[in-house]
DNA sequence: GATGAATGAGCATTCATTCAT
DNA sequence: TATGAATGAATGCTCATTCAT
């Protein structure tokens, strides 16, 4: 067997997984479900993954591994004036949490949940790495006179907030905006359109006030 | 036994299911961790509830059953502009889910996942109800030209995101904002007062661009 | 459920346990194995002892109970003489441990093998307070200058050794006795009777010297 | 590769069966263990072995093959008085159990567990044509008059059980002979000397009358 | 000859729930 | 009303073994 295949196996057990474990919660998805859903034996988890536990860990490296050092770079681009980078990391945030909308349910639902530390610390260590890279950027705009007095944690929490409660109350936010949710493109599209631009506007007065 | 120690006994067991929900979520707890933490016999849980889903719902029901209609009330007082109205809203808000923030962080986690359509119902319709009373207030504003036109649906999420982002990632603003997480409650007034003066700078800023 | 029935219940599955130790081993004896021939469902044997660990650890404890006080009255008679002491340990213990060979089987099966130390250390224990006891009595006979200054220690494991190797070897042992395996009882009571007049003639050669 | 190697590999892997067997006994020790230990692949013991089960067979020969016919040779020599070649048989016996310890707490652990039947024939068969062996000494000595009329089957018993009691309470031994657990060797040399010492002493004036 | 991948069967244990009392 | 006893179903995981390469 090649080594794609053998890749491509790992690679399709880890995608089974976080479909379920979005729907169903950690917990409530057994190791038999994803067995069954990926169409491999039951024992082959164990045999790639060791746990459960250990095919979470897993997965999170997994989704982060590929989003580590844009964020450095961007935060140190001399060439954009701190809203311009605003505006990027915002639309980069959108988009990326949209696309890895399942992902990044499981992250919500099951941080404050995690048994292992292990993962619990790693989960803490990316969120606060990427806090502070914006953090710096804003940091930068109050010194050049740019941006106002505000409180930067906070407004850390409203950007990922607002996107994660669009994602997470999915069912309620579609009634509200009147999106057909059998539409997955369409609603995936019509949402990251209109949680960029509310975004947007919603910094801009916030942080340069007008 | 009186009706009263009935009654609390139902409760008690109500508080310590909430407890142990928010620590270890829906399915990460056992009826059994529930029965021994509230000291009572295993299949008295059974007996009162049925079974742990309606443990669940009565627990829902429980929990907002006390805020259906001040909500209501306050967005048809006509003696309050709307921006006060946005005030004690966020006030409101942010006051009941910090207090609740136990109760609350089971409806982030297991909305998604609830298995009984019976409860998502419960939770969408709880949540619709609610938006729609402060949809009606920013409406009136707007009617009103105080309040400028924003993206309204957006407007509410980053409302409730904000506040959630701040339960659910406590670990993360702890570090971040320098707070002792073991002091319960200094960590609760500190991360009320900040939170509310946040909202209203950054709803200020954008409802009305000041 | 009268609590007859419930000990009963208790002890038929440490009776079952201990047949099925005592012939396919620890490791090799399945919880189910246990269940289906006690004849109750598998859940009920963690119900009753937790663990099959456990299950054995209160097998020792059942089966070692209620020999611990005789030895020591015993051994502190003085009405008897040392070598009366020494024919009437004999013949405890080749009774007491060929009644409960298969206990005794379990023992000698698992004690190198016991993972739970706590298990390990109460064998040990035990074994050590009997081998103290009859210490005493051999070390009593010699200080009357009766017996021969002979190697305790090796005598002690002469006389436990004779008899475990007599019951763990029994195939071996019926053969060159040439008593019939099938018929039970007339096997249990030629030996018993063979191992009592050898260890009396070995015993009185080694320790009085006719 | 060449075939010494390949005998190397073989061998190694069953020394380290063999520890493991000891230590945890037969069901206890997973193929898993035993190819970790040997270093080698988990294919390759059912590759060079076919079976756990066979695995163990074929230990157990390897053990047996070297000492099949000295005890044969020994039982027909002319020169040497009964009571020579008695004494000679405790040396024999002693150091042969002692040094291959590990081997031998296997044999009585998983003797009466054994599933397989061909196993356990193999074991009585080796066991019952020593006996034999020492039977025709012990019966030469009576019929020069030199031994006294004993229980010859359980004379055998009493020879190989002290020594078997000694290995398998090892712990408990160890203790009251006060001997350091740590020093294997210093050990080994103590306890082979005192078990010699002592068989000789016991069956002297078991066989001979002195 | 040697091995990584794979698997069906089985493991001990825990689950939410029911039932007789 | 309250509960100890009981249970069928499911849990995550390990087992010895096989097989394609």
């Amino acid at each position: 067997m090649s080594t794609t295949e053998k890749t491509d196996k790992r690679e399709h057990i880890l995608l089974v997984a976080e479909e379920l474990f979005a729907g169903k919660g950690f917990d409530g998805t057994s190791v038999r479900d994803i067995a069954h859903l990926a169409g491999v034996n039951l024992a082959m988890i164990s045999y790639y993954f060791g746990s459960k536990e250990n095919l979470l860990k897993e997965l999170i490296e997994y989704r982060f591994s590929y989003t580590v050092s844009l964020l450095e770079e961007k935060s140190n681009d001399q060439l954009q004036s701190p809203w311009e980078k605003i505006e990027w990391i915002i639309d980069f945030y959108v988009e990326r949490i949209i696309n890895n909308r399942r992902f990044h349910s499981i992250m919500s639902q099951e941080y404050n949940t995690a048994r292992s530390s292990e993962i619990k610390e790693l989960i803490t260590s990316i969120k606060m790495q990427n806090l502070e890279r914006i953090k710096k950027i804003i940091a930068e705009g109050q010194r050049k006179g740019v941006f106002r007095k505000i409180d930067v944690e906070m407004t850390l929490a409203t950007m990922m907030g607002t996107i994660t409660q669009v994602i997470n109350s999915k069912n309620v936010y579609c009634v509200l905006l009147r999106i057909d949710t059998t539409d997955e493109k369409e609603y995936q599209e019509k949402i990251t359109q209109r949680l960029k631009t509310h975004l947007r506007e919603l910094l801009q007065a916030h942080l340069i006030g007008k």
